[in-house]
DNA sequence: CTCCTATAGAACAATTTGTTGCATAGTAGA
DNA sequence: TCTACTATGCAACAAATTGTTCTATAGGAG
């Protein structure tokens, strides 16, 4: 019993038009006219698919707070392996749908479980990544296992998340450079102590 | 040439109104409609204070999120210095409507340009509190001037942020204390290299 | 070709948003 | 106290938005 290949087609349009709506002007402006308006398809479909506005905003949420998953590079040395997987990180911050829609996920969650949830998984892996790459630093013997690594793997990633969300400051590559040489050091010189 | 009284126990009560609305359930909320409810005030007096629906809830934003300053202690040691400000920074995260509102704020400064302004002048003022304590010390001869001073102050403020806007985790006193046991190290391992 | 189902479109009710005119009541000044 | 002023409350209203329902049509599956 497959799906109606009408239905696919229908529900990616509307929540390629939602999401364009939510990054361009905001969780206001994400409602059943303004996509109909954009797509062409009519209201009344529209409600078929999401009866009321909290579902198809939260549709348009969900599918655009899907951030990819970032295997971590973990062969060393720990400059390097930080180096790729913050520059990954920032990269998804500059140049994907996730970075320009993560604010509005950000204040949805103060209100909205959903949007919690949403996040605090996301961070999971992300907090996942940074530590698999501490631990195989340790595991080579270039830093020693009594560094404060959960403090360090939060400074890792609050930081671009800090300036580019709540600073609106740029993150580019000078910046993540002095970023890692301080992540580092702290690493190193915490270490064996 | 004073004000009306009524001019101003309207306004008061009415932002009262929907500042709390704001915070309770979002801005998607805060309309006249809902204020009026609230408050008791008749629709047709809110829109003569705020003529659409915009203006009010940039007013609310605006009322609440102007928080306080924090003149920095800076009669030494660091450590202390350090761990008064972040206290009373987390005590504000924590305990004061700014706390609740800033996840909206922050949202908001994606498309409001008037968001984005009481954000970047409240980071000013934070970071300027910061370096304060970090001149102070660097004056009392606790440090070098040569720390990378900026990059800390970004990660002092950084993780009480994110710690609370974005992963939605406490913020204690037992995190604070190794927070800043963190940066005063960092701060005295690369003083005097 | 036939049955099933998704969509478009229009008509509709309900709610929300914003406007206006008028009576009332609080405020300031003489 | 009397007067002029003005903010508020209230009701009526227009306009836009939100959500529902019905019917005709067209696309997809067997």
């Amino acid at each position: 019993m497959k799906e109606d290949p009408r239905l696919i087609a229908t529900r990616q349009t509307a929540l390629d038009a939602a999401q364009k709506i939510l990054m361009d002007e905001g969780v206001l402006h994400v409602t059943h006219g303004a996509v109909s308006k954009a797509t062409g398809i009519s209201r009344s479909t529209l409600y078929r698919h999401w009866p009321d506005a909290r579902s198809l905003r939260d549709a348009a949420f969900r599918r655009i707070a899907t951030p990819p998953n970032i295997p971590p590079k973990t062969d060393g040395p720990l400059r390097s392996d930080l180096r790729w997987l913050l520059g990954v990180l920032m990269g998804a911050l500059n140049d994907t749908p996730w970075g320009q829609i993560a604010p509005q996920v950000v204040a949805a969650a103060s209100t909205d479980e959903e949007a919690r949830l949403v996040i605090t998984e996301f961070m999971k892996d992300r907090f996942a990544s940074v530590e698999a790459v501490f631990a195989a630093a340790v595991g080579r013997g270039e830093i020693t296992a009594d560094i404060p690594v959960d403090q360090l793997i939060e400074l890792a990633v609050a930081a671009p998340y800090f300036r580019k969300l709540i600073r609106h400051e740029a993150l580019d590559e000078e910046w993540l450079d002095k970023h890692v040489d301080l992540l580092c050091s702290i690493a190193k010189t915490n270490s064996g102590q």
